[in-house]
DNA sequence: TGAAATGTTGGGGCG
DNA sequence: ACGCCCCAACATTTC
């Protein structure tokens, strides 16, 4: 009756299955309180739109099942830091249970905490729930941080070891008296006025819509993932991006799910080995910006300090919204704001386009993908865009410029994504649809396309953009 | 996980 | 038969 409560923390771990914090938790044999604190900066940035929508709907799942369980969400808001300490205080708890954050300013925070409460007596447990690997463990030979892939790669799948898989508990047991909460409603997550997010419908986030999605991966794209991956008009990514930022799923489980299908022969190995490789990219990200905390702001490769960039905020409005003239890159940017997600090969186009046609500065990508994509990731966003703007560890050469006419007519050869996300041009038959000003002028009138009317004239001509790029890059190596 | 320029090769037309 | 040209296809180099 007297047993004081342990806390368990959700932050990036917003699932019951294969969470080792809970586990932990559960085990003490106490009272158990599920608390989840709104910090918009729990990871050190002010939390982008679309992430708040996903959390939002995570959140209220994760509610529903653990009150299907006995227990309850705790809602609270502040800064996440404070508010524990509160937490703590009120309930008397003795533990602390958490899954780690490896955001630099999220470890340095709980390593903060777990030093003030231990000064209080209360001890915190951390565990490992969302990356393969704990940042630095896999290292080179001379315990420095890998800075490329492909070695990272081997040896990550080389030392790290899956996780234990764990069913969700059944029953997990309160608190004895009940505690305070705010609603998830008052945290005002979800958009209004307007609702722009009535494109993402296709989403379900949450513990239990991670797991359909997985299920629909195997079955469904698996199979040819490494040529269908790079394609935007099929379905052939597993599109588990946003559910592995928030914890929903652990990528142990989506790795070895892979693995399994190709030792049951349902796939080819080399499939399952892709799929692999790209939860290594994930992991490569998160090792990098432990081991180089500025990785969001500044260039890795700082010879990238001195490229003149452009202050073009014309270019950078049409790329925003889609309004480039180059249809592909159009279709990407609208289904990135309609949906809170891009297909992967088009971001590499839309980055490319801003980077070296436009020759604007990657971090205003950066935070333009920040606050629209619903799988928005300090690690990955930062990441990727070095990695396009050739600035990062491992990254494309600069002078890799994508030409978005062939990128178009290579990965969306029928037109179908263009015609789905740029609907001016849906009539235009595939000979012209990712270069419509180059089509005849019969074909566009009977396409209903009027250029600089209906849909914009390129904003820039891509030979001519590019030639300005390279001398760019050019002028940095003076 | 590129593109474009440049270089090389080989088949066919043709005098 | 042979050399020459053209040019597409492929390979290499450069950015």
């Amino acid at each position: 009756m007297t047993d004081r409560p342990v806390i368990l923390w959700f932050r990036r771990d917003l699932r019951l299955g294969d969470n080792p914090a809970l586990a932990a938790a559960i085990e003490t044999g106490r009272p158990v309180i599920a608390a989840y604190i709104h910090d918009p900066k729990l990871d050190g940035r002010a939390m982008g739109g679309a992430s708040a929508w996903w959390l939002d709907k995570s959140l209220r799942a994760l509610a529903a099942d653990l009150s299907g369980r006995g227990s309850s969400l705790v809602v609270r808001a502040g800064d996440a830091e404070t508010e524990i300490e509160k937490l703590v205080e009120e309930t008397k708890a003795s533990d602390l249970f958490l899954n780690r954050m490896f955001e630099p300013i999220a470890w340095a925070r709980d390593a903060r905490l777990a030093e003030t409460l231990k000064g209080r007596g209360v001890q915190a447990h951390g565990f490992n729930a969302t990356s393969l690997a704990t940042p630095g463990a896999v290292c080179t030979q001379a315990g420095e941080p890998f800075k490329v892939f492909t070695p990272f790669n081997r040896a990550l799948w080389d030392q790290a070891r899956p996780r234990q898989s764990r069913c969700a508990p059944d029953h997990i047991r309160g608190p004895d008296s009940p505690m305070t909460g705010i609603n998830i409603d008052s945290l005002a997550l979800h958009p209004r006025r307007p609702d722009w997010s009535t494109g993402f419908s296709d989403w379900t986030p949450g513990e239990a819509g991670a797991l359909v999605a997985l299920d629909r991966f195997l079955d469904q794209a698996l199979a040819d993932y490494s040529g269908d991956r790079d394609r935007p008009d099929r379905e052939g990514t597993s599109r588990l991006s946003p559910h592995l930022h928030f914890g929903e799923i652990d990528p142990w489980r989506v790795a070895t799910a892979a693995r399994t299908a190709a030792e049951g022969g349902e796939v080819p190995y080399a499939q399952a080995e892709k799929l692999c490789a790209e939860l290594a990219w994930r992991e490569f990200s998160i090792q990098l910006l432990t081991a180089f905390p500025t990785l969001a702001s500044e260039n890795y490769k700082n010879g990238f300090d001195r490229m003149a960039w452009r202050d073009d905020p014309a270019g950078l409005a049409a790329w925003t919204q889609g309004r480039t003239g180059y249809p592909i890159v159009d279709a990407g940017m609208r289904q990135l704001w309609a949906t809170g997600w891009m297909h992967n090969r088009v971001r590499m186009i839309v980055a490319s386009f801003l980077i070296k046609d436009l020759l604007i500065d990657w971090r205003e990508g950066e935070r333009w993908f920040w606050d629209c994509l619903v799988d928005a990731d300090a690690a990955s966003n930062a990441q990727n865009w070095q990695w396009v703007a050739g600035s990062g560890a491992d990254a494309s050469p600069f002078f890799r410029i994508f030409n978005p006419i062939t990128q178009g007519e290579k990965f969306d050869p029928r037109g179908d994504y263009v015609r789905r996300w740029v609907p001016e041009l849906a009539a235009l038959p595939a000979d012209w649809i990712h270069r419509p000003w180059t089509a005849p002028p019969m074909e566009l009138a009977a396409a209903g396309v009027g250029l600089g009317e209906t849909y914009p004239a390129p904003i820039v001509d891509h030979a001519t953009a590019r030639n300005r790029a390279l001398d760019a890059l050019k002028a940095t190596r003076g």
